[in-house]
DNA sequence: TAATGTATGTCAAGCGGTTGTCAAAACGCA
DNA sequence: TGCGTTTTGACAACCGCTTGACATACATTA
C-alpha cells in the first residue's frame, strides 16, 4: 500500500502518514500540486490524498495533469463548501473526497474502499482522448476521428510508450530502451522510421509528436 | 443492469448516467414522477433511482404508483432532512435511500447492494447473444445460428474467458494463467490450437475472435 | 547569405519472426 | 484398454521490422 499525501500542512500530511504506517503502509508527501506531479511521474502509488486548496498548483489542475499519463485513484480532501460543485461531479477524475475537518479513520477507510474497488475492476482503464484521437491500451484499439487505425505491435507499444509519458522529451536511446527492450542493439534510426509509420497512421494528429532535433521525440498532447 | 434514473436535474441524471455506463450498465432517464411511471410500464428495469422533490408528480406518488404493478428496486434521493421520516421508515416501498448532496460512488455502491440483494431471488443468469452466436455459460452451451456446437471443456473454459473479456486484448500468457491455469507450463503455442478449434466451431462467428499480432487474441463483439 | 555538415524524413526490399494449420504423440478418464 | 481431448512439433504463409540509401530540413560557420 503506496500512498502519496499532497496537502500544504505539514501537520496533517503528518496525522496521515502517521496512519498510513500504522497499518503497514508506506507514504509519500507532497506539499503542492507541481510536486505532486513530479513524483507522480517516478513512482506509482495505489491511492492519492490530494488536498484542493495549495499553493503554485491546486488539487484539480494537478489531477488534470496526473490523468495525461497515470490512472491513480484519488480521494480529494477540501474544505466544507470548497468548490463543492467539482467535487460532486468528479469531472476532474477524483474517485472520492473527505470533506475537512476530516477524521483520520474516514480517510483510511476511503483508501480501502479505494483500493478495494480498483482491484475488483482489475483493469487499470487506460482509456485517453486528445481531440479526435482516441486510444484504448486496454482493447488495444486506436481510433482516428471515429475510424479505427491498424497499427503493427511496435506502433502500439510506442505509441502506448509516448501516451504514458506526455510531455515527457524522449531521447532514441530511451525508447529503444524501453519499448524495444534493453536486449535491442540495432540502428536507433529505426525508431525514426517507426515515428514516420506512426504519424501516418495518426493522419492529422500526426501533430502530436514533436521532433526534438539532437535529442528524440516528445507526445504532446 | 438497467437502471432508470428519474430527477429533475439534467445535471444530476448525466453524472449519474456516466457512472452507470461507466460500468458497462444502462439508463433511461426520466425528468419527473409521471414520465417514470410510464418508463415502468414500458420496460424492466433492475433498479429505479428516485428524486423526491420532482414537478407533476412526486418520487414518492410515483413509486407508490410503480409498486401496484412491479416490485422494482427503489433507492430514493433526497435533499438532507426533507421527509426525512418517510424515508427511513421505507413506508413508501422504497429498498434504500441517499440524501443530498450525494457522491455518484456513494449511489453506484447502493445499486450493487440493492441488485446483490435482489439477485438472491433471481440469478442473474450468464447468457450472452452476439448476433447468431448464443452463449449459456450456466447451462454450458453454444449455439451458432441455432444450431448446437459441440466444444471441448477447454474451448468452452477459453470461450468464456473471451466473452467474459470483451473488447480487452488478452495475451497468451494471460490465458494461459487464467484458463489453463497458473500452474501450467508449457508452449503458449496451445493456446492458438485452442483458438483454431474453437473458431472451427464458431463457424462464421470466428470474426469475433481477433488476432493480434504480437500480443495475443481478443474477443470483440 | 552561401556553403557545409549534421540530423531527420521518407521509402522499398529482404530477412526474420509470428501465426494458421494440421497431424501425430501424449495424456487422462472410464 | 480404448476413446476423446490436449499438447507438441513441423511446415507454410504471411506480415512487420530493420536496414541502407537518398532527399530534405536545420544549424553552424565563414
Amino acid at each position: 500500500m503506496k500512498i502519496l499525501i499532497v496537502d500544504d500542512e505539514e501537520m496533517i500530511r503528518a496525522v496521515l502518514r502517521e496512519y498510513i504506517e500504522f497499518e503497514g503502509g508506506e507514504a509519500d508527501e507532497a506539499s503542492d500540486g507541481m510536486e505532486a506531479v513530479k513524483l507522480c511521474r517516478e513512482r506509482d502509488y495505489d491511492v492519492i490524498l490530494m488536498d484542493v486548496m495549495m499553493p503554485r498548483l491546486d488539487g484539480f489542475s494537478a489531477v488534470k495533469e496526473i490523468r495525461k499519463f497515470k490512472q491513480t485513484p484519488v480521494i480529494m480532501l477540501s474544505a466544507r463548501g470548497e468548490e463543492y460543485d467539482k467535487l460532486f461531479g468528479f469531472e476532474i477524475g477524483s474517485d472520492d473526497y473527505v470533506t475537512k475537518p476530516f477524521s483520520p479513520k474516514e480517510v483510511m477507510a476511503r483508501i480501502h474502499a479505494v483500493m478495494k474497488r480498483g482491484k475488483g475492476a482489475q483493469t487499470s482503464q487506460e482509456v485517453y482522448e486528445f481531440e479526435g484521437l482516441h486510444i484504448d491500451m486496454e482493447g488495444r484499439t486506436v481510433t482516428v476521428d471515429g475510424e479505427k487505425a491498424e497499427l503493427t505491435p511496435k506502433e502500439y507499444e510506442l505509441l502506448f510508450y509516448f501516451v504514458r509519458h506526455n510531455g515527457v522529451a524522449l531521447t532514441r536511446e530511451r525508447l529503444l530502451n524501453k519499448v524495444w527492450g534493453y536486449d535491442f542493439y540495432g540502428d536507433d534510426r529505426t525508431v525514426d522510421t517507426h515515428v514516420k509509420m506512426l504519424r501516418g497512421n495518426l493522419k492529422e494528429y500526426r501533430k502530436f509528436i514533436v521532433t526534438l532535433r539532437g535529442l528524440g521525440y516528445k507526445f504532446e498532447a
